[in-house]
DNA sequence: CCTTCCTGTCGAAGCGCTTCGACGACCAGC
DNA sequence: GCTGGTCGTCGAAGCGCTTCGACAGGAAGG
């Protein structure tokens, strides 16, 4: 009844018969060696139960074998999309053998400072930057290896990937011109979105507009809150000032389903008297009554992504500087 | 031009003329320092911009300061009480000077034998344990500390913590009833979250139950699916077989807003003609129309005590078998 | 005054792993 | 039959830190 302290490596090289060296090099592939020592390693590690010891392997060898993942845990962002972000990097990460630190951004800049000079990560995916973010700066400085989701003003020497939303927008537009609406209008974020200059609130507006003009369809845009009453009120107001508006985007996903229930107070049928196009995740637009066309954003493929980029970037594989990925518009109940 | 490989140890202890040793135990506090050889050190930190190597220290004192969340990162939880849990868990663990691997449930027990036989991390907190989880007997069995959200059936052995959530279906009852309110129902959550047992639905129900039986109450319950349709359908039924109802309670933080378009639709004034109690946070509550009475569920509260507990545990402390934390009701203006 | 006990500091021995250089063994080519 | 390469394996030197035991030097106690 010894401890039954978990095994080294000096423990699966003595019961395998090899030097400790050799186990390493069949674990890694980093030197040639003949089938039968390797099997017989393998199966060795197999019957001690062997696991690498993260910080032994950390530190000879300078790779963690982890990444940061920096989330925005502040209030007031679109939660669900942050969650399957943060599975999808999660388990890409995994797919590459590598495990995922979870920092907040309120740690600031000094976080990413310590994380990496304590080298307790090999990289960083920051997300929701903001178009002249602070920690932009700190980041070309540290020279970590970093994948920012969003982005900056300034991209030089960065590796950014996001939705494409200007493109997301313009779908919106395209879908309701075609289908022959004359006067569509934009709800878009909260006012404080606009004026903390996220960049993506401002790229699906440009997008929207820009294919509306092309269109010939006049197109009007509005900051639009999350409570109830106003999201009402901000309805009401749209359809009192603009009666011939038929065609409706609404890219505030806390509001889908108020903008419904306010089209439902007003008298107005969806289709009918009015389209509705969202752009939201999968499952609110499925949820809703209507089910919404709705424009996805495709969280997964972002998380995906990034992490590709990322360990791209740890093995010195150049990169491209920014990546934008294509929304994709599902047409259900809600717009004819 | 010299590579600006970031300082060590080694570099600080030259650059206050002192010991490798004397700096560690600066910096540990684990032996008396003279106050003036100690800031001396702690100037010298400052000056070469030191932090520590994660992974030597790992290695040398068999704590990695790391600990793993294991969140259920699948489908249909409740998604903003879960960023608020995993957001006052990164933010308490760096008050103790630990960082946060997040992991997904979906990597299985694989995924914690892993990260404990590596010393990656010190401690586990898992996230949404079901009644009979098949990661409690591992759990045991590896000898990690622990602490788990969520009361499986067997918590011997085990840290257990989360909201007394049959004092928040009681909280509920209690105050409709003291309203007057003589038949009341509970709405809760999908079908498949009693049949997979998470316990927390059951103990809802059970205190709701309860607290309206010693009130002479007439209650009903009954799962709730989240699409409005089914909502609507489901809260019409409601009203047409039991036309006395007055007073709901709605456990399902998806359908919420649903059941308030409900309500409308069906013509019903809230809080006029039926009070609605929500179990949800307070955001969600507050967005709705008319604000919603609700009972938070704490997040944050359940996040830092978790990772005291844990903490506690590492240090060899003793600590409660099960923790129960005290819901909150706060009225607003859905009932009456 | 000598012993005993702290206090503050140092040196050195690991922690478990990777990686470099070395070195037999074996094969090919001349 | 040598030389020169590969191939497969080994030993040892760290990686940067913690911690143990040792040991000066001074204070306290007899």
């Amino acid at each position: 009844m010894s401890p039954p302290r978990t095994a080294t490596i000096a423990d699966v090289a003595k019961h395998a018969g090899v030097a400790v060296s050799t186990v390493s090099y069949v674990l890694s592939g980093k030197r040639a060696i003949s089938a039968s020592t390797r099997q017989r390693v393998l199966d060795s590690v197999r019957a001690l139960g062997y696991h690498p010891n993260a910080g032994a392997r950390a530190l000879a060898s300078k790779r963690a074998k982890v990444i940061a993942l920096v989330l925005p845990l502040r209030a007031g962002m679109n939660l669900p999309v942050l969650m399957q972000f943060a599975t999808s990097v999660v388990t890409t990460a995994r797919q590459y053998d590598h495990d995922v630190l979870l920092m907040t951004a309120d740690e600031g800049p000094d976080g990413l400072r310590r994380v990496a000079a304590s080298a307790l990560v090999d990289g960083l995916l920051l997300m929701d930057v903001e178009m002249h973010d602070p920690r932009v700066p700190l980041l070309r400085q540290l020279g970590e290896p970093s994948v920012l989701i969003g982005f900056p003003a300034d991209r030089e020497g960065l590796t950014c990937v996001d939705l494409d939303f200007a493109r997301a927008g313009a779908l919106c537009a395209d879908h309701l011109a075609e289908r022959g609406h004359r006067e569509i209008a934009l709800l878009g974020a909260p006012g404080v979105v606009y004026e903390r200059g996220t960049g993506f609130a401002e790229r699906t507006l440009a997008g929207f507009a820009e294919a509306a003009e092309r269109h010939g369809v006049s197109a009007l845009t509005r900051p639009c809150e999350e409570s109830f009453d106003e999201v009402c009120s901000a309805v009401r107001d749209l359809i009192d000032e603009h009666p011939g508006v038929s065609g409706l985007v609404v890219h505030n996903e806390a509001a889908v389903g108020h903008v419904l229930g306010a089209l439902r107070v007003l008298g107005k049928r969806v289709p009918e008297d009015v389209s509705v196009v969202a752009i939201c995740p999968d499952d609110v637009a499925e949820r809703a009554s209507p089910a919404l066309t709705s424009v996805l954003v495709p969280a997964e493929d972002v998380g995906r992504q990034a992490v590709r980029l990322l360990m791209a970037k740890l093995d010195d594989h150049p990169v491209p500087q920014s990546t934008l990925l294509e929304p994709r518009l599902t047409i259900r109940e809600s717009t004819k």
